[in-house]
Formats: C-alpha cells, sequence, structure tokens
DNA sequence: CTGATGTACTTGAACTCTCAAGTTCATTAC
DNA sequence: GTAATGAACTTGAGAGTTCAAGTACATCAG
C-alpha cells in the first residue's frame, strides 16, 4: 500500500468531489438532525440513545462494556463517560461481571425500557422521513452495500482502532 | 405531513435496520478516521479542516461568518468557537465587513493556506483509500445521489434549522 | 426620526469527547 | 509463587459542541 504521501497526490476527480461535498453535508445534516430529535424528546445524543438500543436487543439486556463499545464503535473511554451520564439519569446500571472481576456488564433499567418504548416511535418517524422516505428501495440497498463496504474496511482487520493496538 | 408519532409507528424492515445499522457504523468509523487523521497531520479536527478548506475555494479567501456556516452546515455559534480556535493557531483571521458593521469576513491567512497545501495530499490519500478505493464507480454515483437526496430534503426549506426559525 | 423587530455574531456554562495516565485483575513465563 | 506483560475499565484535563442569552447594527413601520 503506498500510504505515503510523497507520491504524487491523486486529487478528487469533479464527480469525486461532489460527492464527498454531498456526504459530508447529508452525514452533518442527519446527525445533526438526529440529536436534535433525540435531545428534544428523550434528552439525550444520538450515541447514547444507540446504545440503550444496543442494550435493548441484547440477551438479558446487559452487555460487557467493551462488547458494546465495539458494536456502537466508540472508544472504551467514551463508553465509560456515556454510561456514567446514563446512570445518573436512571437508564442504565453497571454491575460486575461474575467471570472476570475486571469486568462490568452495562444492564438497561426497566426504566431505561420504558424510556426507549415511549420515544422510539418517534426516533423511526424521523429517521424514516429523514433517509428512507426519501429514497428508492434500490438507493436503500445501494446504501447498505456502499456503507458495508466501507466499514469493513474501517473495521478491526488491518486495524489501528484503540482498543487494539 | 403525519408527523405525530400517536399513530401506528412504521417500523424499519430487516432490510432497512441493516442499512440503517450499516450506515451509523460506516458514517461514525470514517468520522473518527478522519478525525484521527487530521488531529494527527494537522492538529486539528475535521470539521474545521473543512472550514479552512472551504475559505481556501472562495474568492478572495474569505468569507461571510454566515455564508461560512452555511456552507459547512454548522450553526454560527458553533462557527464562533471553530474561528476563535483557528485564529488562535494563526491559520485564519477575522476582519470587518466593510459593507455591514455587523459583519465579519473569516479570512484564511498565509500560513492557513501553506498549512493545506501541505496536508491536503495526506489529507486526499485518506479520503480515498477509506472510500473512493472500495467503492466502484458505479456506487460512486449513487452515494453522491443518495446524499444529494438526503441533504436536500434536511436543508432549509421546509426547514427549521437554528439560524431559520 | 423613533420605536419595534430582525439579523449578525459572540459569549459562558453545561455537557460530551479525546487523549494520556492510572488502577485492578488475568495470564503467561520463569 | 512471582515477575512481567496484557486486558478491562476509569479518570481528569483539555478541547469542542450546544443552548440560551446577550450585544450591536440594520431595517421597517409609522
Amino acid at each position: 500500500m503506498t500510504s505515503n504521501s510523497a507520491d504524487r497526490p491523486r486529487w478528487l476527480s469533479d464527480g469525486e468531489q461532489r460527492t464527498w461535498q454531498a456526504y459530508l453535508q447529508a452525514t452533518m445534516l442527519l446527525e445533526d438532525h438526529l440529536d436534535r430529535q433525540l435531545q428534544r424528546d428523550a434528552g439525550m445524543p444520538h450515541i447514547y440513545y444507540a446504545l440503550l438500543v444496543q442494550l435493548s436487543q441484547a440477551p438479558r439486556r446487559r452487555l460487557r462494556m467493551t462488547v458494546l463499545a465495539q458494536n456502537a464503535k466508540i472508544t472504551r473511554s467514551r463508553l465509560s463517560h456515556a454510561v456514567a451520564a446514563l446512570e445518573k439519569k436512571g437508564w442504565v446500571r453497571r454491575e460486575d461481571c461474575p467471570s472476570d472481576k475486571r469486568g462490568q456488564n452495562a444492564v438497561l433499567t426497566d426504566a431505561g425500557y420504558e424510556m426507549l418504548r415511549q420515544t422510539a416511535p418517534g426516533h423511526v418517524e424521523a429517521v424514516r422521513s429523514a433517509l428512507f422516505d426519501r429514497l428508492t428501495p434500490e438507493q436503500v440497498a445501494q446504501l447498505g452495500e456502499i456503507c458495508a463496504a466501507v466499514a469493513e474496511g474501517l473495521q478491526p482487520e488491518g486495524a489501528d482502532l484503540p482498543w487494539l493496538r
């Protein structure tokens, strides 16, 4: 891999540049939109909400911190702070991991589950109206493929993510 | 627009859910990746870099604050803080707008321009290898369409962006 | 020209994220 | 066992973001 940029740079073509610009704007706008929606309706940023969703889908509504961090694609440090904040709000509680004394499980509380139940409809509606309603079924499929390809490339594999150094 | 979510929620289908999950992961990973790359190589977060790029492409390397905020899809407040930081680093300088005494222009300094010149190759390379190299030309075109559609939907028009209330 | 309203931008505080330690327990090698 | 290394998580400080004011100028109605 010629990663060293001492070589002549491979500038973006006009089309690529337009795509890149559109990508930056769309992702920025969408993230902002959902952040506001959730801050307003659930009192937390989007990423925190996503953590609760992950927990709600996990076996006993609990997940090891590291696993949750990996699923959500955030650092352990960020997760620690996030869970601390969510604990303060009462949506999550920590419990010691029985099998590994270093480990912690993040557990979705009943209050957290209830909160999700009440805000989920509004949130899917927001996602739908901002994203899926604006795309054809083919585009949705294309977007899935594209994102999967990109995610795969940035994933732990040929990786340098913080927790894999 | 039936925006009220009192109606039966239109949950995401399995396919949509997979796409949404892939989207969240890909955008998160990519943003993190570029943030780290630029923090390392240019000493600033991605969004700050994007601001400098916008300035570098503007007529006299200067832009009204509001226009810059709109182009970059961020709030004026965020831009104020960002420009303050960039000013401290010497990449940007503020100047009063001649025609409107309330207005400010953000101006890319020579040092800022030089810094861009030196780091741009590494940055495009990062964008290329993380995104464009992983997609077929068709997928790049598709992504462009998709993002344009999404951005258009979230844009000032039927809007509720902070600066348009 | 005066008051009301709106626009352009800034500010401070509360919150979140990152990065570099630090702590505690697990594992592995003697 | 014990020392060295590694893994799981936390912490604190600095940087960045948001939200709600606040200041200053512009514009519009009368």
